[in-house]
DNA sequence: TACTGGCTTCGTGTAACTCGAAGTCAATAC
DNA sequence: GTATTGACTTCGAGTTACACGAAGCCAGTA
């Protein structure tokens, strides 16, 4: 099962050109076909949800480029490592991520309810002048 | 009580750069002391936690600045509403960013597990090649 | 008087796209 | 057999939200 730069984009609700930009910065692997059209396969779907995995944590392209650098040499030990402490360090990034979003969550909740009950009117329109309503 | 740019960048874990940035597009309001040196109180700090929700949300700046300015204009039911229009979009992003949140903490355990798995012997390191590691 | 330390403005640099122009190329329409 | 369509291509410039550094001001201390 091969795919297009169109359908890979849509897989991964992204645009064709953030995809053509991923694979001329070296970060995705793509094959051509005979008209030098990108065609993406299953390893590079493997490679993208990497990417974007990584991408949400909070991590530099930069980064995720050396880290799937690492995945491609030789296996050794100090690599395995390496790549070992990286995944480690996002994980803490992703669960502060997880955090921080349901903070923002409650906090947008809370000023819903606040508006709701304002258009209900049962609270005036300017019950705090000094915050944003 | 009153916060220069420094203190008041620590309270939202953010730099000194970013706060007088915010001040110079006017979407952070802030006086100043008699050596010309920004001052924040608490409605600035107000402002700046509405800043950064809405911005966790994937709101642009642009859009944050619109919001804040309908804020500051007088009272009326349009305004209201086009407000509450406003907050009820990015209480649907911020639920969409706590799962897409989870969903990357999610991944990412499972990969740190992986490594754990290949790092204590259990499992060989050339598991699955085709994917990354 | 010199030297800090902490602020100021201003202007350039950066990351990760984002957009648009101009070209290629295969397939269909007439 | 040409014309048009549509989907791709490269390339270069633009955008957002900062990040950074230089150069200057100004109060307090040595």
């Amino acid at each position: 099962m091969t795919y297009t730069v169109k359908e890979f984009a849509e897989m991964f609700h992204t645009t064709e050109h953030t995809i053509r930009y991923y694979t001329d910065i070296g970060l995705l692997p793509c094959k051509r076909d005979n008209g030098n059209h990108r065609i993406f396969d299953e390893t590079a779907a493997n490679w993208m949800r990497g990417i974007t995995c990584l991408k949400n944590c909070g991590m530099p392209m930069k980064d995720i480029k050396k880290y799937f650098d690492l995945c491609q040499l030789e296996e050794s030990e100090e690599n395995l490592l390496a790549r070992y402490q990286i995944i480690a360090r996002q994980h803490d990034a992703a669960h502060k991520k997880v955090a921080e979003a349901k903070a923002t969550a409650d906090y947008i909740d809370f000023k819903l309810k606040h508006y709701e009950e304002i258009l209900a009117g049962r609270i005036p329109d300017n019950t705090n002048p000094a915050n944003w309503d």
